[in-house]
DNA sequence: TAATGCATTTTATAATATAAAATGCAATAG
DNA sequence: CTATTGCATTTTATATTATAAAATGCATTA
């Protein structure tokens, strides 16, 4: 019956937060401010600031509040909560997509199946449902029960996907309100040399799809127009599924990588028809060549 | 703590079957077949059988089911049962858009406030909100309550969507798997005819966009890809809310509509590149913006 | 052979319980 | 006088429960 509490979230949230504002030791932390840069009311951020008091991070004076013991530089370390709440949401939704690509789930299921398959609450695993049903491969059937539908499994779908890349991204690059975010690209150029530079034969699929997934709704992003870029993401996620049960022609990255790099190039000089033309041809052969086997 | 029961919409199904597959009197009528048709059990079948009963359209024989008393032609009157989940939830959607383009709900909402502003309970709003949140015009806040985006009431945003349009529609026209559905030509082109032939002056705003978005979803969905026609439906829910409270200048619906009609006769004579160009220019001059073609 | 009738199982929703989070305000430090 | 804490009160998020509706399996009957 509880909710899971945000105060362990915010353990580490506050430590990162001192990391990037370069606090220094005895520096008084009053709880508004921490909620406010945390989007949290001070309920949470009290608790948390306990739990590093206990951890000897922080000291508290009676009617004073919370003060730095130790200074942002070197002395805070990290206690690794990762139970963010969206995250989990997501294993279990790659769970049902896993399985379900795999041939262990038939076309059609009830909710009691998949409560117990997976140890899931209704609440919870009816906010999987529609999540899935709103990204379209299931279906709510009229009384009781769900239907697969063919989007995820068919391997037409997976190259449709690619026509809608190949239709929005060249046109993204050219929009009026596209702009360049220095510190993205940045980014992405280092990730892809880093990449080119011998990580792609280590990187796990997983890796090397994000990283890739990454780079394109990027660019994207730059266009500023957020149904460009929802579109786009849409269609990733749904890739993503898909992609992973495929073995990986790692070959074929370090071409990829360098025609990232190429696209950097080609926008930074201001040449966007030249980059939109060439991502075109990009994507095309991206999509010709990877095949699902399903 | 019951559900919305079913039998009283399989009433009015049951009744549409009949006329749509032109049954005889007298004619036996299976409850597994009608389960089938409308993707149900037997249960809310029966059940609607039993209320047809008293109703006077069907006789029930003990052990060997219900049959017909009227034929399909004339007998069966329309009892008019408009209250079909979906329709009611998109009531409470619509509701909350409309407050909030009106100005009338504040930048951050809590959940009970809403619940009582609408009379939902909490499952209900929260299925409500999530979908909205989906569409990228609410988010969640870390602890409690909602903040409303900018996405529904910038007019940035409004032509953003514009913009994906101009570049997916005419794409569309053009994939390989494009194919004219011949029914829905010419109910569209039926439908066109009658705006121009005068309806357009006495229709209502909302019967106006939603014969201006059937007419592009169609189009799109000609293309037979999920996703095109995905991205393409999304935005357009978008703007109908948006657009609904715009005054419609209808003297440009003529011209709307023979442009349409024209879409039409130019993919009729195969000339698919003309088609998309011209379309592209139509959803320009709709949205009175300019994109540059790839 | 196929459909019904009925008992059993499963599902959808509202109501409830409870811990967590947000909020308002008096008390206090500087 | 201003800003912040401390704490009591209000509000919210989730799991659990209850119940009517829907789905299902099978013996019975036309």
């Amino acid at each position: 019956m509880p909710r899971p509490n945000l105060a362990t979230q915010m353990t580490a949230r506050i430590l990162d937060y001192i990391r990037t504002n370069g606090l220094q030791a005895e520096q008084h932390l009053p709880s508004q401010t921490l909620a406010d840069a945390l989007r949290v009311s001070r309920a949470p951020i009290n608790a948390a600031l306990q739990i590093l008091e206990d951890m000897k991070v922080v000291r508290s004076e009676p009617n004073r509040g919370f003060f730095l013991v130790k200074g942002a530089g070197e002395l805070p370390d990290l206690p690794d909560v990762e139970d963010t709440e969206p995250e989990r949401e997501d294993e279990w939704y790659f769970a049902i997509a896993e399985d379900r690509l795999a041939g262990k789930l038939p076309d059609k299921v009830s909710e009691n199946e998949l409560m117990r398959r997976y140890g899931l609450s209704r609440t919870r695993l009816l906010k999987i449902l529609t999540k899935i049903a709103d990204e379209g491969w299931i279906e709510r059937l009229p009384g009781n029960g769900w239907a697969f539908g063919p989007l995820l499994t068919s391997r037409e779908s997976y190259q449709q996907g690619y026509q809608l890349r190949v239709a929005l991204e060249p046109q993204a690059l050219l929009l009026p309100s596209f702009e360049i975010d220095r510190g993205a690209f940045a980014a992405a150029r280092e990730q892809q040399q880093w990449l080119l530079d011998g990580a792609y034969k280590r990187a796990s699929r997983s890796e090397i799809f994000a990283a890739n997934a990454e780079f394109h709704e990027m660019l994207v992003g730059c266009a500023r127009n957020p149904f460009f870029l929802d579109a786009v993401k849409r269609v990733n996620r749904l890739r993503r599924l898909v992609e992973y049960r495929i073995t990986v022609d790692r070959s074929r990255l370090p071409l990829q990588c360098r025609e990232h790099i190429n696209i950097l190039t080609l926008l930074e000089k201001g040449l966007r028809q030249e980059a939109s033309d060439f991502l075109r041809v990009h994507i095309e052969g991206a999509g010709l060549i990877k095949v699902p086997k399903v």
